[in-house]
DNA sequence: TAATTAACTAACTAGTTAGTTAATTATATA
DNA sequence: TATATAATTAACTAACTAGTTAGTTAATTA
C-alpha cells in the first residue's frame, strides 16, 4: 500500500464524518458549507464536486446514521428468544447507539420538529422501518398473551422520546447539577443503568399481571 | 374607546404573536426578522425599536409560552387530592396544552437539541420549575407508599418526550396513514384519549402492586 | 513519457439577513 | 395651537452564505 497524497474515498468519508458532527451539533441551517470545508481541510468546491448540494450531503449523512442504527437493532433482535427479550434488545440497543453517537438524537429531534423539511422521503421510510419492527414485537407479544393493551405508536415514542431527551439534555443536566443541590437531574447515571430502568418500567407497564 | 391609528401595546402584542407562530413553525434560524415584519404588517425597524434584537424577541416569546404552560399545570395541580390525581393532572394538562399550542413542542425540542443555544438561562429555569413540580409529586407518592422505584428525571422525560413526539409528528403520521395500510400510526386518535392512555400506563408502571 | 482523467483549489457571484440611520407622522400636553 | 415625544417608516449597510467557474496539480493509462 503506497501512501497517497490523494484518496478520494478517505476524503469523502472525512467530509461526511465532519458534516454529521456539525449538522448534529448545529442543525441544517446553522451549519455552513464553508465550515464543513474548513473543518475537513478541503476546498468548499470539493464538497460540490462530490455531493449535489448542501441538502444532498445532509441526506447522505442522515441515511448513513439511520441505516447504522437500524442494522444494530436488527442484529440485536436476531438472537432473541421471546417478545420480552426483543423489547429489551430494542430499548437497550437504541439507547446505547444514541448514547455513543450523541449527536444523533439531536438530529432526529430537530428533523422531526421541522416536519422533515430537509429530507422528507428518506427520513420517513427509515424511521418507519424501526417503528415497524417494534410494532411487530409488541403485537406478537400481545398474541402470545404476554403483553396487554398495547398501542405500538405510543410505546415507540415513549422509548425514543425518553432516550432522545436524556441524551440530548445530558450536558445541560450536568450543568444544572453543579448549580443546585435540591434537584436530582440524574447527571451521573450511566446510560446502561438508565436504559435498564426504562426497559423494566415499560415491561411492568405492558405485561399481563 | 377611540379607534386609534397607533397602539403600541397592540402592535407589540401582534409582533410577539406572529413571532411565536413563525419561530415555532420554522425555528430560530429559519425565521427572518423581515418575515416577522411582513406578516405583522410593520416595518422591520420597529421590531428593533421594541425588542433589543432577534434573540431578545425570541427570549420574550419563549418566556411567554413557558410561563403559560407552567401556570396551567399549577392551576390544575391545586384541586388534586392525591399524588395519583396530581400525576394525572400533570400529564393531561401538559398534553392538552401541547396539543392546542402545537408549535410549542417543536420549539422545545429544537431548543433542547440546540443545548439552549439561543436562550440558555431563562429556558433552563422555566423547564426546571416544571420538572421540580413533577419531582415533588412523585417523591410525595413514594413516601406515602403509593409509588415505588421512582427516578423522577426519567419519568419526566417519558411524559414530555412522548407527548412532544406525538404532537410534532401528527402531520407526518397523518401523511403516513394515507400511504400505507399495514402500519397503524395512531393518526386519528384524539389527544385526550392518548393522554389518558399514557397516564394509565405510567400509573401501572409506578404503582406499588 | 505523453495524454487523459480524477482530485482538488482560489476567487468569485448573486442573493440573503441582521441590524442601523435619519427622517416622518401621529398623539398627547402645555 | 404650538411643541415635545412616542410610534413608525424608507432606505440603507456590513457581513455572511450557497453555489459556480475557470483553472491547477496529482495519478493513471496508452
Amino acid at each position: 500500500m503506497s501512501k497517497q497524497k490523494r484518496d478520494a474515498e478517505a476524503t469523502k468519508a472525512k467530509i461526511i464524518e465532519n458534516s454529521m458532527m456539525l449538522f448534529s451539533k448545529n442543525g441544517f441551517d446553522a451549519t455552513t458549507v464553508d465550515e464543513i470545508a474548513n473543518v475537513s481541510d478541503v476546498n468548499k468546491a470539493l464538497i460540490y464536486y462530490y455531493f449535489k448540494n448542501k441538502a444532498g450531503l445532509y441526506e447522505i449523512v442522515m441515511n448513513e446514521v439511520l441505516s447504522a442504527i437500524y442494522t444494530k437493532v436488527i442484529e440485536a433482535n436476531k438472537i432473541c428468544k421471546s417478545p420480552i427479550d426483543e423489547l429489551e434488545a430494542f430499548i437497550k440497543t437504541y439507547a446505547d447507539f444514541a448514547n455513543k453517537q450523541p449527536y444523533f438524537p439531536a438530529l432526529l429531534l430537530r428533523e422531526l420538529s421541522d416536519n422533515g423539511a430537509h429530507i422528507p422521503q428518506m427520513m420517513f421510510s427509515s424511521m418507519r422501518r424501526l417503528f415497524k419492527l417494534l410494532s411487530e414485537i409488541l403485537q406478537r407479544g400481545e398474541k402470545e398473551g404476554i403483553f396487554n393493551n398495547v398501542i405500538p405508536m405510543v410505546i415507540h415514542f415513549m422509548i425514543i422520546g425518553t432516550v432522545n431527551l436524556l441524551v440530548t439534555t445530558a450536558p445541560l443536566r450536568k450543568k444544572a447539577a453543579q448549580m443546585t443541590d435540591e434537584i436530582n437531574t440524574c447527571s451521573d447515571c450511566p446510560m446502561d443503568e438508565i436504559s435498564d430502568y426504562i426497559f423494566k418500567k415499560i415491561k411492568i407497564m405492558l405485561e399481563v399481571k
